[in-house]
DNA sequence: GACGAGCCACAACCGATCGTTGTGTGAGTA
DNA sequence: TACTCACACAACGATCGGTTGTGGCTCGTC
């Protein structure tokens, strides 16, 4: 492919083998290879040099795409000059929503997304160890605890909603308060005991008398909305910008919890000897995005006051 | 990268070597030195099979990306099942506009757009041929004198607009007529005699009494562009959709010329043979698209009455 | 019209690569 | 302790892919 685009570019073999540092007769091959393998001329050859046919034409900018594809792939990983690696623990909630969105405003920076499967003192540590550049999550401990290298913002204060299915008798309001909630049950199944989530679930539950309900077998979101959509008693939460995605017909209703609004605050986790130069402009970004403070009246964990 | 994604999607060497129809030894060299080319793990091995490192995570889907493009170079030549394949004689006109809209409300249907730089009668032959498999163009002659095999449809009547720059007399108008360009000079440098475009703007010319100059070297669009913007008394005609770019310090008009509106009609043009699936969904687009009948009165060269 | 220059293709050769078979190592398990 | 499972290492042979050498073609020039 290197070689088709040299000659491509070069207009004859015999520059684009000087620019690749080969001989003329190793362009000559690898072409005659390529169309071989394409079944397909993509040069016509002249005493002048050689130029492209119209398949040439049509395959020169996939080849140069694949090129660029072939530089990203290995930038992703080289060390030394990688993407900006940022671990989220899922890539539907506020930290892949956010991420998304600071590609999208600075779409030349490298990312990549990655999921550790881990619980805040993993991805610490994984963050400490230099694996990921920086991971999100809820710090549960004070600084004095974390390793003396590591450095955390908080940049979300994720708000709740409450979503239920069309027969649920909150289906028709505007907004429900977390003490509108202890008559009903909150179903959240999969959430492991002993994590920063089932912390924070687990204090909230006891500070508005909720029931959250993490029992049952876990067969994925999927399987949870459409239990949801046809139960008349199921509601489960979900953080406010988290993307779920179903189909119209289960008729979903996503109700804003306020007053107060129980907020789920995360931070940004990253080394403060890390010199990627993607790093700062991620903390910024995310600095300028964060809803600061939430209007109306908002409740916290202790941890996070 | 075929490799690695296979190891990576069975989890362990064996039943990706089974999958590509190697060895097990085979596939842990391939990855042994991907991994050394990268400098970099991309698997933890277990004796219960390969996981993925974070690195290997980040790199998965780099790698399916570039076995994705792979594919689409592939079929972007491959005979037999390769990507419909249009010739348009400028990516910059109405054609190309209407390409790029068809690949947006179509982007599964693989699209190579060609410029094969050739009048009617070249392009012609060259999809009877089969080398492209459509092209747009003025039809000058009638079906008769075409190859046998040939279809055409009139898909697309293009208005004009005149291009002045602010210190032209006509630069404030909301609206010329064709007569009203009488007076002035009309640049279109790099027009070859004996084209189907050459044949409209001289019947043009006569018809209105305009004086369309083609004399001077071509230096290209921007050249041009600058010229126009610095001169008070050039001025060009462009088709409406066309695509020009150009800084803003140039300040030039885009006036509409009409009453009658010159039309410049051009034609999809195929083989009645060709069996590709997508040739006919891009007929049907263009038809869709259609402006039918442009509103006002219009003037046609003979050949498109 | 002959000749040289420029460019690409073909042929012979040779070292590197890559896949195979055979074997070793370590972790989990009966 | 022995067996299984999965990956790594070693040796070997075919193929690949590069180099050098050469020939054919076209064009410009004398």
């Amino acid at each position: 492919m290197r070689t088709f685009v040299a000659a491509a570019d070069a207009g004859q073999f015999q520059d684009a083998a000087a620019a690749l540092s080969i001989t003329q007769q190793a362009v000559s091959k690898r072409i005659a290879a390529l169309e071989k393998d394409l079944q397909v001329r993509l040069f016509t050859r002249t005493p002048r040099g050689a130029q492209l046919t119209v398949d040439g034409q049509a395959f020169l900018p996939h080849a140069r795409e694949l090129l660029r594809v072939e530089a990203r792939a290995d930038a992703s990983v080289r060390p030394g000059r990688r993407a900006l690696r940022v671990d989220v623990h899922s890539r539907r909630t506020a930290p892949a929503v956010l991420l998304q969105d600071f590609h999208r405003t600075h779409p030349r920076i490298e990312l990549d997304v990655v999921t550790l499967d881990a619980d805040v003192h993993a991805a610490t540590a994984a963050v400490d160890a230099g694996t990921v550049d920086a991971t999100f999550h809820a710090v549960t401990v004070p600084a004095r605890r974390l390793p003396p290298a590591i450095r955390t913002a908080r940049v979300i204060d994720e708000r709740h909603e409450l979503l239920v299915g069309p027969r649920h008798p909150l289906a028709a309001a505007h907004a429900v308060t977390p003490a509108q909630l202890a008559e009903h049950r909150i179903w959240m199944p999969g959430m492991a005991v002993d994590t920063e989530w089932s912390d924070y679930y687990d204090e909230l539950a006891a500070a508005f008398g909720l029931t959250i309900d993490r029992i049952g077998p876990v067969f994925g979101n999927e399987a949870l909305l459409a239990e949801i959509a046809d139960s008349p008693t199921l509601a489960t939460l979900a953080g406010e910008r988290t993307r779920y995605l179903w189909p119209d017909s289960y008729d979903l209703r996503r109700i804003p919890v306020r007053d107060p609004a129980p907020i789920y605050p995360m931070s940004l986790i990253w080394r403060a000897d890390n010199p990627h130069p993607a790093l700062p402009k991620l903390r910024d970004h995310l600095v300028a995005r964060r809803v600061d403070p939430p209007d109306g009246p908002v409740w916290l964990p202790k941890w996070g006051r």
